[in-house]
DNA sequence: GAAATATGCAACTTAATGGTTGCAAATATA
DNA sequence: TATATTTGCAACCATTAAGTTGCATATTTC
């Protein structure tokens, strides 16, 4: 499963590395001092972030600035707007199924 | 983590059956033959997506119909809202930035 | 009442995950 | 050049997760 995105947001530590992130592009460094755990485990949350294309990276010297990539966030958002909109489709079908019932009932 | 919702949406059965479920209630014998994996193996899935109340049942003699909850899909929705939002946010002073910039070299 | 069906629960195995520590490589600074 | 800083990688450990098998319970059917 890795790449996956789904997998990669329901991390908590790493959705709120996506919210600092998304707020102002970081450091790991600079991100790790936002956690209580190691630099090391923040590391390897944001590899995981980098491996699905959640962040992109930016080399300055020997420091690594991460920004967020809302291109992959996208395809997240994808999967819930076609749900959404798949159940609301089926929300309407109910709905129009009442008022066939409602209409049969009134040429009773 | 038990009955996070972003851990329950992150397997893919889980999805799927999300996906059938929304489509139409099902019983997890109905469900499992969607799967090449066991019975149990999706009515552990199930039980994960009825903790975070994502499906809600309903007993009928000695099967269990479940249905699709989509209350609890919104809190889902809310943070992927509420991140799209804050991100278009800093967008739009990105934006405002550019403008600003763009003033200036016009006064030059 | 006996057999069949639908389901959940418990135990177990294997794989994946998140965390730690130690170390090496690259770059900046003294 | 020697030292400090930033980072990534590898090895290891503990916990969780997903899957399987077997069994108990409730309900329907014969």
């Amino acid at each position: 499963m890795k790449g996956d995105i789904f997998q990669a947001i329901a991390d908590p530590t790493r959705r709120a590395i996506l919210v600092l992130i998304a707020a102002q592009s970081m450091t790991p460094n600079a991100l790790a001092e936002h956690f209580d755990t190691s630099r090391q485990a923040v590391s390897k949350h944001i590899k995981v972030l980098a491996d699905c294309e959640l962040l992109t990276q930016d080399k300055v010297g020997r420091e690594i600035h991460y920004y967020f990539n809302p291109v992959k966030m996208k395809e997240f958002d994808h999967w819930l707007t076609q749900f959404k909109k798949h159940w609301e489709d089926r929300f309407n079908q109910l709905d129009q199924l009442l008022i066939n019932l409602n209409s049969n009932s009134d040429e009773n």
